[in-house]
DNA sequence: GCGACAG
DNA sequence: ATCTTGTCGC
C-alpha cells in the first residue's frame, strides 16, 4: 500500500485549503458493488511528546470477530499545528507511513476524524482514502460542521448530519443512552454502508474498536505486531 | 466583525 | 489530544 504524491505537505494554511478544494472533487461517494469486508484497519496519531514527536498507528482487525491481525507505527515530528479544518495536514504523514508498513491490506480504513463532514468536504478520512485509493470512513467524537435532529436513544439508531441542506454524514448511536459519534464518507463508500461498517466494529466504548486499538498503539500501549504472530494480548480495560 | 472550531 | 481514581448526578 503506497500513498500517491498528489501534492506537497510543506504548505501554508492558504495552500492547504486550496489543495483541499481541488482534491474534494475526486472523492468517490459510492461503495463497490461487492462490499463484505473481512479486514479493517483503524488509524490514529498520538499527541506529541515532550520533544514534539508523535506516533501514527495502523491496526488491522479481522471481521467479524475483531481479532488483531497486525499493528504498525511510524514516528514523526508534525510540522503543522492543529488547525480546525486542516487536521489532515498535521496527522496524515505519520499515519500514511504506518499504513504503508502494513503487509496486510485491509478492505477499508476507519479514521479518527471526519471525512465529508468538513467545511470543504475534505476531512482527513477523504485525504487518506484518496491518496491510498482505498475505502475510508471518518469517525469523530465531536462535530466540526453541521447539525442533527431527532436521534433516538436506541443503539444502532442514526440521524443525518446536515450542513446547508446537504447531508454530510450521520450521528450514530453506538450505545443506548450514550452521546453519538459522527460518521462520514471518507472515500469509495456510501453513507449507509459506512454506518453499517462502523456498527460492525462496535466495542464497549463509543469509538469503533479498530480506532481505539490504533489510539492505544499510537500511545505505545499496544506493541507492534506482525501478521501470524499469535499474540492474544490486548491490555487495558 | 463575531462565533464556532475534528485531533 | 494530553492527565487519573473515585466520585457526583441523572
Ligand atoms: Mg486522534
Amino acid at each position: 500500500m503506497k500513498a500517491r504524491a498528489l501534492h506537497t505537505w510543506d504548505v501554508n494554511t492558504a495552500e492547504a485549503r486550496e489543495i483541499q478544494r481541488r482534491l474534494a472533487s475526486e472523492v468517490v461517494r459510492l461503495s463497490p458493488l461487492d462490499s463484505d469486508p473481512k479486514l479493517v484497519a483503524g488509524v490514529d496519531l498520538s499527541p506529541p511528546d515532550q520533544d514534539g514527536r508523535a506516533r501514527g498507528a495502523a491496526v488491522v482487525v479481522r471481521l467479524p470477530d475483531m481479532g488483531i491481525v497486525e499493528v504498525r507505527t511510524a514516528e514523526a515530528t508534525p510540522k503543522m499545528p492543529y488547525i480546525p479544518g486542516l487536521l489532515s495536514f498535521r496527522e496524515s504523514p505519520p499515519i500514511l507511513a504506518a499504513l504503508e508498513k502494513l503487509t496486510t491490506i485491509p478492505d477499508f480504513v476507519l479514521v479518527d476524524g471526519h471525512g465529508l463532514a468538513h467545511p470543504r468536504r475534505f476531512g482527513i478520512a477523504c485525504h487518506i482514502g484518496l491518496l491510498l485509493e482505498i475505502p475510508t470512513v471518518g469517525c469523530a467524537k465531536n462535530i466540526l460542521r453541521g447539525r442533527y435532529e431527532g436521534l433516538v436513544a436506541e443503539q444502532g439508531a442514526w440521524a443525518p448530519l446536515i450542513d446547508k441542506d446537504e447531508v454530510i454524514g450521520a450521528a450514530v448511536r453506538v450505545k443506548t443512552g450514550v452521546s453519538p459519534i459522527f460518521v462520514s464518507i471518507g472515500h469509495m463508500v456510501d453513507l449507509e454502508t459506512a454506518v453499517r461498517w462502523v456498527l460492525a466494529c462496535r466495542d464497549r466504548i463509543r469509538l469503533p474498536k479498530p480506532i481505539a486499538l490504533a489510539h492505544n498503539a499510537a500511545a505505545g500501549k499496544l506493541p507492534e505486531m506482525a501478521p501470524g504472530s499469535q499474540e492474544q494480548l490486548e491490555l487495558l480495560t
